[in-house]
Formats: structure tokens, sequence, C-alpha cells
DNA sequence: ACCCGTGTTCGCTG
DNA sequence: TCAGCGAACACGGG
């Protein structure tokens, strides 16, 4: 269920666990097809061992790893809605939903767990990321690159639509899913049912503003622990303001109770005393 | 049994 | 070409 922070995370934890490691083994799971396709389960087994991290970025809601062996090699790793990445000593049993498990040459293991199976993990010759369709397409990135609100405003001017789904839309920002948009909505105090092409350029930066800001704020809830704890999971309190707590009293005005509506399939929150419509 | 779900993609319409 | 919509993907948990 990841969105960009979450990913922001799996990337840190990745990188210190794995960069300069050489992959001894590899092993899917025979569920895991499904994430791996189109390429078969002993074709991504064969390509991994013996490959050394190079380095891992992310890109939006994408994980781009780079291995070097003899020449690069590259792994897009998608989280879809229920992807993690975790460690576990060689020895000690893989963890529920692992689908790939990699043998390190420090005895560790990592393991790409997922138990719905929506995420994606493509092998990417030559580790040319900007080539694929679905890197191009994305729009920037807001942690490294920033939110230019002229052009948000310009985006939002053309679309006829509800704020909040327009803001998930990947060609927009990179890395803003339901959570992140739903709360960067009530830190800018705009409905998010509100005409995308109704939002001015004054809110538009207040909207920037929300992005950036929910997206550290969830950075820092998640800590220094090794795991990631998605909300309503057994051992994770929610850190949001509004995401899950219909009914709640607003945190902010203390006058509206938080709502829940459907948009384009999923659940919005909101407070509807202090975000305007 | 039934409903829900932090995501993406495909097929379709206008 | 593009905006917009609904379904499909596959599965666990309540």
């Amino acid at each position: 269920m990841p969105e960009l922070p979450e990913v922001e995370f799996a990337k840190r934890k990745l990188g210190r666990w794995a960069i300069g490691r050489r992959i001894e083994r590899a092993r899917v799971d025979p569920k895991g097809r499904y994430v791996f396709r189109p390429a078969r389960p002993a074709q991504v087994e064969r390509a991994l061992a013996g490959e050394r991290f190079e380095k891992v970025e992310r890109v939006g809601k994408n994980l781009l790893i780079t291995l070097a062996g003899s020449g690069r090699k590259g792994v897009l790793s998608h989280l879809g809605m229920t992807g993690k990445w975790a460690r576990r000593a060689a020895s000690e049993p893989a963890p529920r939903f692992s689908r790939l498990r990699l043998e390190l040459d420090d005895g560790s293991a990592l393991h790409y767990c997922d138990s719905r199976l929506f995420g994606r993990f493509r092998l990417v010759p030559g580790a040319r990321f900007e080539e694929l369709p679905e890197v191009r397409a994305l729009g920037p990135d807001p942690l490294d690159e920033g939110i230019d609100p002229r052009r948000l405003a310009a985006q939002l001017a053309r679309r006829r639509v509800a704020v909040k789904p327009t803001l998930m839309d990947q060609r927009i920002l990179a890395g803003v899913g339901n959570i992140q948009a739903s709360e960067a909505l009530w830190r800018a105090k705009i409905d998010p049912r509100r005409r995308a092409d109704r939002v001015t350029l004054a809110e538009a930066r207040r909207i920037a503003k929300g992005v950036l800001d929910t997206i550290r704020a969830t950075l820092r809830a998640q800590g220094d622990g090794d795991e990631i704890t998605y909300v309503e999971e057994p051992g994770g309190g929610n850190p949001f303001s509004v995401y899950g707590r219909k009914g709640e009293p607003c945190r902010r005005c203390r006058k509206g109770r938080i709502e829940r509506v459907v948009q384009a399939g999923r659940s919005t929150y909101f407070c509807p005393a202090c975000q305007s419509r």
C-alpha cells in the first residue's frame, strides 16, 4: 500500500542493506510469477544470481535498482498495493508472502513480500530506466525535484473532474497516491470535491506545500526501524490527519467531523468545515 | 458470503 | 490524441 514516502523508506533501507553486496542465490516463490511476468521465475533467478547491488533510486512509486556484474542490469520494482522489502538472516524462515528471496554474501536474505501480487518486478536491460514508457510518463517527483506551483496550476486548469483524483495522476506529480492526496488537500484547506479547474494559483501553492509537508511528515512517522507497518496493520498507529478517521473531530478546526466519500472508486477523507468548496 | 483495499492498466466512449 | 470511466488484475482480512 505504498505511496511515495513508503517507497522512499524502502529505497533507503534497501540501499543500506544491499549496496556493494553480491547476490549468491535468488529464489522465486511459484506465486511470484504474477509479479515477475512476462519474465518467468527461472529467468529471474538466473538473471539475478551473481550480480552485485550498485545503486538504488526512486522515481515516484518506482524503485530503480542497478546491478553490476558483467555489464549492467536494471530492476524496476513497483510495490503495488501490498509490496514490501524485508531483511532476514539467511537461516531465518521467510516472512509471510515472500515471493522472492535473495541470499546475499553477508549471510542475510532480502525478501520481496507481496500478498496481493499487484507489485511488479521487471528486468531492465542495461539499466536504461529513462527509456521505459512508464518512467517517461511520470511527472516531476516532489521530493527530489520539488513542485512548481505554476505548472501544477496549469495542469489542474485542464481538468474538469475533482481535484483529488486529479492529484493522483502520476503524470502530474509522481508518487502522490490516495492517502497523500487526501492529506495534502486537508493541509491546503481545499475540499477534495472541488473541480480541478476551479483551483486558483494561490491555492495551487498551498497544495504544493501540502503535498511536500505530508510526504515529509509521513516519512518522519516511519521512524528508524527496519520494517514498514502500513495503517491498519497490527503495530501501526495511524499517523495521518484525516485518512482513516471518519467520524472523528477535525484535528485542526475541532468543528467538523471527518467525512468519507468515494471518488473515482477510491475513498477520500476530509473535513467539511475547514476545507473550502 | 460479502465487502473492502496506500495501485496500475486496458478497453471503451465521446 | 486525450479526458474520463469502469473493470480487471489476485488475494487476505474483517
